[in-house]
DNA sequence: CCTGCCAAAGGGATTACGTCA
DNA sequence: TTTGACGTAATCCCTTTGGCA
């Protein structure tokens, strides 16, 4: 994602944008607001528009996997990257990390192959590059397959999951239960509501009607799928089984809650972003309008002094890291095209990473692209 | 009656694997 | 024996549907 901003004439797209294809420029908001031109670029930097969300998604995930194993080499990296073919550039990036970490997908062959997680044997992800996506991706440790069901089984005592479930199970209901009379003296309503879930999955199962049935997870159940959420976003078909057999639902239930549950994070997450996105553009609003008033003092002293132009041509520049204003003195006035030359090609990403706990775009503690990096 | 939440379903895409020519 | 095409199964995400508080 681009960030560009731009002063004055908003009808002039930034240089990048031009020459880029059109999904960018369709990706670029222009914001006029009280006389003020300013223009915002949201634009994917990597080839990730055109398959939608969904491969956007996929790659989003992938680095959040790597700011999960390792975020000082993430950023080291990225700013190793950034300054080797974006010095001196003006584009920012912003990197939008999602809060939760989104495991990469991995085929349920895969998960059953002998160095996935569930076997216990890629604790150290040392497997090669699938056993290490197996145990990037799914944590599956954290929930033996083997425990849970032996839990389950024995509905003994030792996790800290472990519920009192389908005591109360109707006769030939397999789906849906009824809680313990424990749970029914402490929370009436739960039971209430999963009796009523019972009983109208029961009711279809003896009418044997396959149709859509609606039915409200107990809290418990809610909690021990949110406790294992926390655990691993996604599940192989093992820990799907094993939830299932411990909550009493269908597998099928349980993927569908997951999937739902991802997507429900998914959209808190857009959310955040969003509004990061609205201070951002707040933010360089506030900075292009100081910029417009600093040009404005600059064309009232160039008007006021009749000798400013015998002079050689002074450029002032300012870094957009460390906000510091070099003079240049040119023998003839810049001109765009020269400008354009001496800023060499469009960046894909800054030349320092630019985080959501840096607020962007101006980094509480700013290192100038052009220094080498503190060791 | 309206609305928001959420479980569930449907559909397209992706991936891994097996089979076969 | 190797290879590419094809089918299948499983899962993903996205969108929509429908029940319920």
């Amino acid at each position: 994602m681009e960030l560009g901003l731009s002063l004055g004439d908003a009808t002039k797209p930034f240089g990048f944008l031009k020459e880029n294809n059109t999904q960018k420029q369709q990706n670029t908001a222009i914001i006029k607001k009280s006389g003020l031109d300013f223009c915002i670029a949201l634009g994917l930097t990597s080839s990730t528009v055109a398959d939608g969300g969904r491969e956007k998604t996929q790659k989003s995930q992938e680095e959040e996997e790597d700011d999960d194993d390792d975020d000082d080499d993430d950023d080291q990296s990225s700013e190793g990257d950034g300054s080797d073919d974006t010095q001196g550039e003006t584009h920012l990036q912003l990197n939008l990390l999602p809060l939760a970490p989104a495991p990469r997908r991995i085929s349920p062959r895969l998960q059953s192959l002998p160095w996935s997680s569930d076997n216990g044997s890629s604790e150290n992800g040392s497997s090669g590059n699938m056993g290490r996506a197996a145990a990037k991706g799914l944590d599956v440790n954290r929930l033996p397959v083997a425990a849970a069901e032996e839990v389950s089984s024995a509905n003994s005592v030792g996790s800290p999951f472990q519920m009192d479930l389908g005591m109360y199970r109707r006769p030939g209901n397999g789906n849906q239960m009824g809680g313990s009379k424990r749970d029914f003296e402490a929370t009436g309503n739960d039971v209430v509501e999963a009796e009523r879930a019972s009983s109208r999955a029961s009711d279809d199962d003896e009418n044997g009607l396959n149709t859509r049935k609606k039915l409200r997870l107990t809290k418990e159940q809610s909690a021990f799928l949110e406790e294992s959420f926390k655990e691993h976003n996604t599940l192989n078909p093992k820990q799907k089984l094993a939830l299932a057999k411990q909550l009493n639902l269908r597998p099928r239930q349980v993927e569908v809650w997951f999937q739902n549950r991802r997507a429900r994070t998914k959209l808190k997450q857009t959310e955040v972003d969003c509004e990061y996105l609205k201070r951002c553009c707040e933010t360089l609003t506030e900075e292009n309008r100081r910029l417009h008033k600093e040009l404005q003092e600059l064309r009232a002293l160039k008007t006021s002094n009749p000798f400013y132009m015998q002079s050689p041509a002074t450029t002032l520049t300012m870094c957009p890291s460390c906000e510091r204003v070099a003079t240049t003195t040119t023998a003839a006035p810049p001109t765009v095209a020269a400008a354009s030359a001496k800023m060499g090609p469009i960046p894909k990403a800054l030349p320092f990473p630019l985080t959501r706990p840096r607020f962007f775009p101006f980094p509480q503690t700013p290192t100038h692209p052009n220094q080498p990096a503190a060791s």
